[in-house]
DNA sequence: CAAAAACTTAGCCATATGGGTAACTAAATG
DNA sequence: CATTTAGTTACCCATATGGCTAAGTTTTTG
């Protein structure tokens, strides 16, 4: 353990889509191609930032398979692929029924001991 | 914009969750506290890294509001918030509906086309 | 073909993030 | 009461992130 092989920066795919998605600026690019596929330039109007600052954003949601980008002559046009988001959908619905699950049973266990108390 | 008074760095709510989602420790810690509560060692046993590394994993889960944490004894305990999990489901689910509502339009436009070019 | 438009590349900067060690405190335990 | 146990505090370090400017490149356009 003398060398630190750790290239780590969550690289799971994963890890990449909420990290996608931890920015708001990223988030409002995901909103705006949520009404057809768009050139950089028009995504970028609304948000006071330079241009190779914002371009940083849309490599990062194309690195997470949020997004695909193709040129078209002189202007890259970003189309948006909502299934990428079915990873993170999915991690948070199986959350939320093991703990649904959990509850059950808790109540299960809370009625089977209320049963044993009466008798 | 002299002084950038940049304090910049994700302070909205479904930022500090998103990021919070976006590390493989944080997300198995969650996972685990699906059970029920535990303490900050119990968390961090399977998890081949120095306490101090971990702990910081653990505020930034209470940070983001995805758990709460008091002490008893010597001992802290983690517990759970699945509720706080819900502003990243709702922001991803009403980008399905969109997604969803804009294929509607277009299968509805088609239509219309369609019935046009029939007369 | 000159100039504008739409990126791209390259590099700089400050802060955040994910990891570590060393040393400390506080509560249990033998 | 001496020792463990369970955190906690205080740093350090390398890399990542989010922003910038300056200087390209490649298409369009006038």
């Amino acid at each position: 353990m003398l060398l630190s092989l750790m290239a780590n920066t969550q690289h799971d795919t994963l890890s990449l889509l909420f990290a996608a998605l931890a920015d708001p600026t990223r988030r409002a690019v995901i909103d705006a191609l949520l009404d057809g596929p768009k050139p950089v330039s028009a995504l970028a109007a609304p948000h006071d930032m330079a241009l190779p600052s914002f371009l940083k954003h849309v490599d990062r949601l194309e690195g997470a398979g949020v997004i695909t980008t193709r040129k078209d002559g002189r202007v890259r046009l970003c189309q948006l692929h909502p299934e990428a988001l079915g990873s993170a959908e999915q991690w948070l619905n199986r959350a939320r029924d093991r703990w649904a699950g959990k509850l059950d049973r808790l109540a299960a266990h809370l009625d089977a001991t209320a049963q044993e108390t009466k008798q």
